[in-house]
DNA sequence: ACTACATTGCAACTATGTTGCAAAAATTGT
DNA sequence: ACAATTTTTGCAACATAGTTGCAATGTAGT
């Protein structure tokens, strides 16, 4: 249905050409799912998807899509303590089973927005003995600059 | 059922003592999670309380006990990226409507076990401007001690 | 021991996430 | 452009997780 869509010029759209740098074929539900990733500024929820597709696409669909991205490094999860994980795309560095996010994540409590704050770098830590790390996340919560001025 | 039960001596118990301590009042489900809490070296799911009370008490309780227990300020919440928020005791500073667990916590991926590293303290993080924060998690995963020697 | 208040269990419900499978679509090679 | 192969999708059914209202029971203070 989609059958690789070129603009005139023979170039495929970013979606496209992301999709295809990380080995992901291509089709309607990713198009559209990667398409509301790369329109936002913040970090999305399975739910936030759901809504802003509509009945495009089955639940299910979104769930083996959005698994499919952190699978491939295109998007990386972000925990939280209120029982919804969102997803923020990844930068360059992410490919298929690696993932180098090493930034820090802002949730704001007014908003509810999350952030990937690109350019704060989640310093090194010193874990006790015998302890061995493959990933960290650090989630702080507050007032965003929307909200703080208030 | 319970009538604040004491020691010989006329002490109450570790658990009933910390019960008092953050106005709560005493009753058979909050003992035992509690007493699981202090038994245990590590952070407990909804889930694992659960499964160690069997049929005592109802779902429901378990969670409005851990509820009631993390807005009083006697254990709180560790985010993950695998949709199981775990708890934890929280240490004296913490009360009412105010925690202060500045540690950052580790998550094992091989026996899923999940520390509080009292000992290691979450540094201080340069936001960008218009950014307050009111909290921050820092959730480690990899091996633990006991599992990286296999 | 009595009263006022808080907690519990139950039932029903909502939300969230998973699995198997047949139909549909995408990719590959010609 | 077509057919063959592989992958993805939607559906249905199921499984797990979390919430709410309410009547019954338990706790705390006097």
């Amino acid at each position: 249905m989609i059958a690789n869509k070129k603009y005139k010029d023979g170039r495929l759209s970013s979606v496209m050409e992301t999709l295809k740098k990380h080995h992901v074929s291509i089709t309607d539900s990713r198009n559209a799912i990667l398409s509301l990733f790369m329109e936002s500024d913040s970090a999305l929820a399975h739910m936030d998807i759901e809504s802003r597709t509509g009945d495009d696409f089955d639940r299910v669909t979104i769930y083996r899509t959005l698994q499919t991205f952190v699978d491939k490094g295109i998007i990386h999860t972000i925990p939280s303590a209120d029982n919804s994980i969102r997803y923020a795309l990844c930068k360059e560095a992410c490919r298929e089973g690696h993932h180098h996010d090493n930034h820090i994540h802002f949730m704001c409590d007014d908003c509810g927005t999350t952030y990937c704050l690109d350019h704060v770098q989640i310093p090194d830590m010193q874990l006790p003995g015998g302890f061995f790390a493959t990933r960290t996340d650090m989630v702080v919560s507050g007032s965003c600059n929307k909200c703080i001025r208030k």
